[in-house]
DNA sequence: AACCAGGACGTGA
DNA sequence: TCACGTCATGGT
């Protein structure tokens, strides 16, 4: 078992299953042990909608952005694509950089009708205006249930901290270190990707906690990790 | 009241 | 390639 491993079982020791992703429209029958979201092109959507919204952004604002497009019955790509682009901007004007996000949404919903219903590949993600990396992984780990590790600021940090990785590590170089590491001991393709799905969530828990401000890691519990092996 | 949040893009060196 | 400025709102 390697330290990377090691991080995932005592985080998922310490908070459980996080339930990643919360729907807008499931809340009542959703539950964190259930993986067979998403189930539908709706869905699909949906997650796309909030990946592309919470950048540089916490959840919670996200949240906000993707009800008031609900309550207006506008949580559809069909809806958003006709409605009014000031319309759409003042919706998710609460997760912030709502002119430009405003944009890559509907860039994407262009994308995603040229899919007719396929899953995109990770390079084609890439080459739709406002869609990055983590953005890509977010999409296609969340959204379409493939196994793509999602890395955020976050992770970075908490593998900086802890001495795994150097600050000139790059996002891919951090993407491959964590896919490689988990698909060592991991084999089973299904636990795998609820494995890259619950790790991330875990680490945006953890790291709330621990990795917010400076002095990062102070008190976390992950030190333990560096001397057990 | 400064600081940062589950980033991406454009620019210049 | 890479460091840096920009985009914007909301919570602490």
């Amino acid at each position: 078992m390697n330290k990377i491993y090691k991080i995932y079982r005592l985080l998922y020791k310490t908070y459980g299953p996080q339930g990643w992703w919360p729907f807008i429209n499931l809340q009542k029958s959703y539950h964190p042990l259930d993986y067979s979201f998403p189930r539908n092109s709706d869905e699909i959507f949906e997650v796309c909608l909030g990946s592309i919204l919470t950048q540089n952004t916490t959840f919670i604002s996200v949240v906000k952005s993707l009800n008031n497009l609900h309550v207006k019955e506008a949580l559809n790509l069909n809806t958003i694509e006709s409605m009014d682009i000031d319309e759409l901007k003042t919706a998710i004007r609460p997760s912030g950089y709502h002119n430009q996000k405003a944009r890559y949404i509907l860039e994407f919903i262009k994308f995603y009708r040229s899919l007719d219903g396929a899953i995109p590949t990770r390079e084609a993600l890439l080459h739709v205006v406002g869609i990055g990396p983590e953005t890509a992984d977010s999409i296609l780990l969340y959204g379409y249930n493939q196994c793509e590790f999602k890395v955020d600021a976050y992770t970075q940090r908490l593998l900086l901290t802890l001495g795994l990785i150097d600050e000139k590590a790059k996002y891919h170089d951090i993407k491959y270190l964590m896919e490689d590491s988990l698909k060592e001991c991991i084999k089973d393709e299904k636990e795998l990707l609820i494995t890259y799905q619950e790790f991330h969530a875990l680490i945006v828990n953890h790291a709330k906690k621990f990795y917010s401000k400076k002095p990062y890691g102070e008190r976390c519990f992950l030190e333990e990790v560096q001397s057990s092996l």
